[in-house]
DNA sequence: AATCTCCTTAAGTAAGGCTTAAGGTTGCAG
DNA sequence: CTGCAACCTTAAGCCTTACTTAAGGAGATT
């Protein structure tokens, strides 16, 4: 998926300039002109918001200071002013980066770039597939609201298929990722494990399905298990 | 807790200067004055790295990319050259800012400020939780309005989950964040700071959660501990 | 130097859960 | 249909991990 970008900036030529720039590198652009529509503007449905802080109708700094009170969208702020003061007082109010005029496009990109990368490494962190919630970071599953207690080998095996949902992990990948990977996959120690997780899981156990021959696979929520 | 940044630099005068303004600000140092040094340091164990990019002995890029292949910790890049495609380059491999000299102490603490904001912008300064009080910069915790006296390590385990409320925190990560970081996760120290810290808790210490064979985690306010 | 704080280690205990074994069940091939 | 191999399930033993208490010792304070 393409990130949004809102870039608010009142000289055309650089609007366009940076326009182009970023749709050919995929992003998708909502570009505002005007200081008074920006104070409107939604920064919430965007991942990034580039801001010019000389603009008609309202300082920029008013308009980061607005929008941190909002949502969290990193602000990259432009600007033709290269006095500390300045620079210190837009970082000092919840700008991610400070870019002087002029700069060339790749380098604003390339910051950008730097900026997006860094939220997605925290993100996503909860699956969530039919009556299945999981939740990676807290280690906690539950099923239809209710908290399922796993134990760590069960918890990491579910949320090792939950990861690929709806294709088959091979039993020694599996062995190899929760278990020990040193260890042969030929006990039957994995088996009793999913067991207990189809056990634990209720009606929802049924989801996981064998593979004969190959491992196991979660199907998605609206595909069955016996296909006729 | 005081945040840890590492400093490599070869120039003495800038290094000594830019030391002791992070330090006055409040920071934990480690400075480093050569490349070879650096390959050597550990970056995981500390907040921010500031990276200088003409070093003796190796090069800054090179640093840069080995630290990215290890640690997720955020690199600020400082350089004498000016030219695009070098900020683009070092933005690309995996910096999240470019200074350029000369620059003013001032700048510097801001961005590396508005570096450090982003993890912790979710935690404020205080972080409140249930019947639970944590002040991150007096380093002070109430429990239900009494104040509990927690010594260094106690708090900062604490904080550390406070942060991260929900989430399992690793042994390990707490052992590298809050003990000796060269210290291999395996004592009982750990278990016996939360037994203390559990226990100075009374009955809000039952939200600190053992997360078996992982680590420990804070339960937030509303969730119960064994889920029916 | 004596004392205090607090970090660490050790040891004993408790709990948790991984694994193996064994017998039953299911799916596949001939 | 029959045999075989893959898989499921249960139960039990044992090893790992965690909790707690007590004591030693380092560093700071008086």
């Amino acid at each position: 998926m393409s990130s949004r970008i809102l870039l608010i900036e009142d000289d055309r030529n650089l609007g366009d300039q940076i326009v182009t720039h970023l749709k050919r590198d995929g992003f998708e652009v909502t570009w505002i002109q005007d200081g008074h529509e920006a104070l409107d503007a939604e920064p919430k449905q965007h991942d990034l918001v580039v801001l010019d802080l000389m603009l008609p109708g309202a300082h920029g700094l008013d308009i980061l200071k607005i929008y941190r009170e909002t949502a969290e969208t990193p602000v990259l702020v432009l600007s033709a002013r290269n006095e500390t003061s300045t620079k210190v007082r837009a970082l000092a109010l919840g700008a991610d980066d400070y870019v002087t005029k002029p700069f060339w496009p790749e380098e604003l990109l390339a910051r950008i770039q730097a900026r997006l990368r860094r939220p997605l490494l925290h993100a996503a962190d909860v699956i969530e597939t039919g009556a299945l919630r999981i939740d990676l970071s807290a280690r906690v599953v539950e099923n239809a609201g209710q908290k399922v207690e796993l134990t760590r080998i069960e918890f990491d095996l579910l949320a090792t298929l939950a990861q690929r949902i709806g294709s088959a992990v091979t039993r020694q990948a599996l062995v190899d990722r929760v278990l020990d990977p040193d260890r042969e996959g030929t006990g039957r120690t994995l088996d009793v494990h999913f067991s207990r997780v189809r056990k634990k899981l209720g009606s929802e156990g049924a989801r996981i399905a064998t593979v004969w021959g190959v491992g196991y696979r979660l199907l998605p929520p609206d595909e069955k298990k016996s296909g006729s």
